[in-house]
DNA sequence: CCGTTCCTGGAT
DNA sequence: ATCCAGGAACGG
């Protein structure tokens, strides 16, 4: 569900909703969520979001202390704002109640969602968010940093490498096939085929779809929501993410639907040509 | 690198 | 009944 775009309006979205709310309880109903090994969220209680960051597809959240509250919303998670307390819903996982009977509830049909509890120093210890590669968005994000990434893997499919948050930090599939279809690259091209002139591209997409998406408030395909309960608008520019059997809107014939690297991969044969078969 | 797994619900 | 889903860790 949430990729980089999706997250980051639901940063912003709490921004608005949270500060100077004191929490008064801190409520667990799937302890799943919660990751082994981190703090009691009941440590919480007393205190108020202050802090509101981002890394890739992961929101930190600080509370004015050491502590740090970490959260993937994976394939369904919804971190949702509510101005007064609701009936607990069936998908309903976590809940913060604050002191003037608002509440902010976690719910995550799948329960993929991970919740970590730690400190700045424990950041190192959460899996995943430890060896993210760059924001995209990152002023030092550059094709030269894309290249030097790849470098070693130069017969990866480029739709795995740009899946692989290793690499670069927030691209899921919706993005990572509109960023190939912006770049004219098929994504079953072989790294070590790409032109510098295509992995020039690749970078320069991921920079202007990503932004553009966010100034849109992210993509609504299925669940996706903001804290505020509002879609988002991006699924209305998509050019190829399930639009298997349109026309393409650049040369106008059928976009194809493919498997790689296990995920539904939507591309126009023509504006995307396939690797060679030497590649 | 690939498949599997964690879950539930919607589409076919 | 079966397959598929926007994520990512894990094992072989």
């Amino acid at each position: 569900m949430p990729e980089l775009p999706e997250v980051e309006t639901v940063r912003r979205s709490l921004l608005q909703l949270l500060p100077q709310k004191k929490i008064t309880a801190v409520e667990v109903f799937k302890p799943q969520i919660i990751a082994a090994g981190g703090a009691d969220l009941a440590q919480l209680v007393g205190r108020e979001f202050v802090d509101f960051g981002r890394r890739g597809k992961y929101l930190l959240f600080g509370f004015g202390g050491d502590e740090r509250l970490v959260v993937h919303l994976r394939m369904t998670g919804k971190l949702l704002y509510h101005a007064e307390a609701l009936p607990r819903e069936k998908h309903d996982h976590v809940r913060f109640a604050f002191a003037d009977g608002s509440e902010l509830v976690y719910n995550d049909i799948r329960a993929f969602g991970r919740f970590w509890l730690t400190d700045e120093q424990g950041l190192t210890e959460v899996s995943g968010l430890n060896s993210l590669g760059m924001e995209p968005l990152d002023e030092e994000f550059s094709a030269e940093y894309w290249r030097s990434r790849v470098a070693k893997r130069p017969r990866a499919m480029v739709k795995a490498a740009l899946l692989d948050q290793h690499i670069v930090a927030g691209l899921g599939n919706i993005y990572a096939d509109e960023v190939l279809f912006a770049a004219g690259v098929h994504p079953e091209r072989p790294i070590g085929s790409l032109t510098a002139e295509e992995d020039s591209k690749l970078a320069a997409a991921m920079q202007q779809i990503l932004a553009n998406a966010i100034a849109n408030r992210g993509t609504t395909f299925r669940d996706y929501v903001d804290g505020n309960n509002e879609k988002g608008g991006y699924q209305n520019f998509l050019q190829v993410f399930q639009k298997k059997g349109q026309p393409c809107p650049n040369c106008g014939c059928t976009i194809e639907r493919i498997k790689v690297a296990g995920r539904s991969s939507f591309f126009c044969p023509v504006c995307q040509h396939p690797p060679k078969s030497h590649e």
